[in-house]
DNA sequence: CCCACGTGTCATTCC
DNA sequence: CCGGAATGACACGTG
């Protein structure tokens, strides 16, 4: 980019998918050992790989490797790797999933810590081994430390060559191999017993660090699908300037026990998260390059991808949720996307695929027993740990801010945590989008009145601040309805906040009308607006059922298009045939013609038939004409066409000729007719 | 000024 | 019969 020239805006294509499918891509190879470029041997047995993943996850694999040159190299780990340890890890490496069980996470875990294996330790270990162990010395004196404290020094780290750091910056050189030697030490002495009492049957958990571990801007499921939440609020999420939950509602939806605890989260940030929404979008609409970062781009980039404060340009949401829950802002969509993958989580959070595995379950069918009643309490909290592990500064918020009044309300629980939702366009098509579909309900009725004047955005509590007129047009037009509504409200006095007027069931709005004794000009407000409110909604359905409607349409006309255009071709086709056809037919006849005397009329006549447009034909032969080889020819003395054919085609000879059905009639009529000559 | 488009509202119909 | 949803028609603001 030219300095002097004029500015031009640098837009930053960030795939959300590029960094999952090289992982992918390189766990295939290995699988099929392609392009493997080095031999781990691990008691006696080989592990083929490629050198570069293997530094790139090991401090111990780093220095070793990195020190060779020489192709095709041979790593021989000591005694204190095995292969129940390593194989994992080297799974790991590849996939960015530990599956690990009971009872070989602790060896995982000391191979973990001797190989210098980053992104496992804290996200993993340190909660995964006191539990699973019942024993955890080593962890214990890690996870004393508060949740905070460490969260603090993850995101303050640097790096070191001292030890292990697992959530350094890619820029940092992973710690050399003595520092994984110290790592082993200290494990040794941390090891837990293995007497631990049995927690569960053998199943095996997985622990996916893929956001974390492949930094990349986009959890991608195996299936192909997007996931943007899991670093939307990812693990690197520093705990000052975010809570979580509020970014990923998942967290809200947490089918655990702690459920209401995870709710105090959500108030905690939703108001960093909407402020930057403006700055967000200024951000994304136009302009402004990445480098160098400003605070601004480093601010946006730790919302959306952790503390990870690389500049990778402003992060474009790279599913197109958009479709089924129409946004009005980039970062809106770039959760949204989020929400979108949910089925994911499940893998997350447990193997029991019923926390969420349909994106048509809503949140408020959630609830602890759907989920965790067969568990031991360890293997709920590890399943826990799994799904808020990437988040792991939200526990130490929890229980700060809940307002009484969400704890009280078991359902309003649910709608408390999406408020940051009500800068989404909810009015298309409320009913489309899962993740929105009620919603709209349970989320004003947690709203104090507080909440009134910051977050009014019409009676519709779906209505987007952005799109809806009533609150755009409110700082130009004064004549506006909004604010004439506005002013209503403030003359009426309602006792309740008027965004729950429209959003309550019917029952719960004649209740309120009942208890709250209001004025009939209260009384005729309040219905207005409801009615009101509740047209405007339908009308927004209505408009994108139109909308979808057009679109299947034209996607129909589209293929019936394609449809006809085959058909075409094929009738050009056909009629090329036809025309080959013909003039072979035409160049037989006047062989034919040529070959026969000049006396035969009927083969005159084939020839007017061939050369004429006559689409009716049957099959003639030498021998297979007998309406042509009556008596009749003979008695006449005429040379009739089977005799001709006869006479030109001595027996052997195998003659079919497509002819005219007109002409064979006129052939034999001219037979009997006409006199010799 | 005109026009297309988006949106809110009203009236009506349907379920 | 009532309430809610759906929808056509209209009005209005905006670019």
């Amino acid at each position: 980019m030219s300095v002097d020239g004029p500015r031009t805006s640098v837009f930053t294509f960030q795939s959300a998918v590029h960094s999952h499918h090289v992982l992918r891509s390189l766990e295939e190879l290995r699988e099929k050992e392609l392009l493997c470029d080095v031999t781990v041997e691990v008691e006696r047995r080989s592990f083929r790989a490629h050198s570069s993943v293997l530094a790139s996850c090991s401090g111990y694999f780093y220095t070793r490797l990195t020190n060779h040159s020489q192709a095709n190299l041979t790593v021989r780990l000591p005694d204190e790797v095995t292969v129940e340890g390593f194989e994992p890890l080297l799974q790991f490496a590849y996939t960015a999933k530990l599956h690990f069980t009971k009872e070989n996470i602790l060896e995982i875990h000391r191979c973990a810590q001797f190989l210098g294996f980053q992104n496992l330790d804290k996200a993993c270990f340190e909660f995964l081994v006191p539990k699973l162990s019942d024993g955890g010395g080593a962890s214990k004196k890690v996870t004393s430390k508060s949740k905070n404290q460490a969260s603090h020094d993850e995101s303050q780290a640097i790096c070191s060559p001292n030890g292990p750091n697992p959530e350094t910056d890619e820029d940092c050189v992973p710690q050399d191999a003595s520092a994984a030697m110290q790592a082993a030490s200290v494990t040794s002495s941390a090891e837990s017993p293995k007497d631990c009492p049995p927690i569960s049957n053998d199943k095996e958990m997985q622990l996916d660090l893929s956001p974390l571990y492949t930094r990349s801007t986009s959890y991608h499921m195996d299936d192909g699908q997007d996931q943007f939440c899991l670093q939307n609020c990812g693990p690197q999420l520093p705990s000052s300037s975010l809570a979580a939950a509020e970014v990923c509602p998942f967290l809200s939806i947490s089918s655990t026990s702690d459920n209401e605890k995870l709710h105090s989260s959500a108030a905690d940030c939703g108001g960093d998260i909407l402020a930057m929404e403006d700055e967000f979008q200024k951000e994304l609409a136009v302009d402004m390059h990445c480098e160098p970062p400003t605070d601004k781009d480093l601010n946006i980039a730790s919302i959306t991808k952790g503390h990870f404060d690389q500049c990778e340009g402003p992060v474009m949401p790279s599913t197109d949720c958009t479709q089924l829950c129409p946004l009005n802002s980039a970062q809106s969509s770039g959760v949204l996307d989020g929400i979108s993958g949910t089925p994911d989580l499940s893998n997350i959070g447990t193997e029991d695929n019923r926390v969420f595995d349909s994106n048509e379950q809503t949140f408020s069918e959630l609830t602890p027993k759907d989920c965790c009643t067969e568990r031991s309490m360890e293997e709920r909290e590890v399943a826990e740990h799994l799904a808020k592990g990437f988040w792991p500064d939200l526990s130490s918020t929890l229980n700060e801010q809940l307002p009484l009044d969400s704890i009280d309300q078991p359902s309003a629980g649910n709608g408390s945590d999406f408020h940051w939702l009500k800068h989404l366009d909810l009015g298309a098509a409320p009913d489309d989008c899962p993740f929105l579909r009620d919603l709209s309900s349970n989320n004003t009725q947690t709203s104090g009145r507080d909440t009134l004047s910051k977050e009014d955005t019409g009676d519709s509590p779906c209505m987007s601040p952005i799109n809806s007129r009533e609150n755009s047009e409110c700082e130009s037009d004064g004549d506006c309805t909004q604010c004439s509504n506005s002013e209503q409200v403030q003359e009426v006095d309602l006792p309740f906040p008027v965004e729950q007027i429209s959003s309550m069931t019917r029952r719960a709005f004649l209740q309120m009308l009942k208890r709250e004794e209001l004025t009939p000009e209260q009384l005729e407000f309040v219905q207005d607006v409801r009615r009101r409110s509740k047209n405007r909604m339908a009308a927004q359905r209505c408009r994108k059922r139109k909308l979808d409607c057009i679109y299947r349409l034209e996607g129909e006309i589209k293929k019936l298009r394609s449809v006809k255009e085959k058909l075409l071709q094929d009738h050009n086709q056909l009629k090329l045939s036809i025309e080959d056809v013909r003039q072979s037919l035409s160049g037989l006849c006047q062989s034919l013609c040529m070959d026969a005397s000049p006396q035969s009329e009927q083969v005159q006549a084939m020839a007017r038939y061939v050369s004429s447009d006559c689409p009716t034909s049957v099959l003639l032969t030498p021998m297979a004409s007998p309406s042509l080889a009556g008596p009749d020819q003979d008695t006449h003395g005429n040379s009739s066409l089977d005799t001709f054919l006869a006479d030109t085609y001595p027996e052997g000879d195998t003659v079919a000729l497509r002819l005219p059905a007109a002409f064979l009639q006129d052939s034999v009529q001219s037979t009997v007719t006409d006199p010799a000559p």
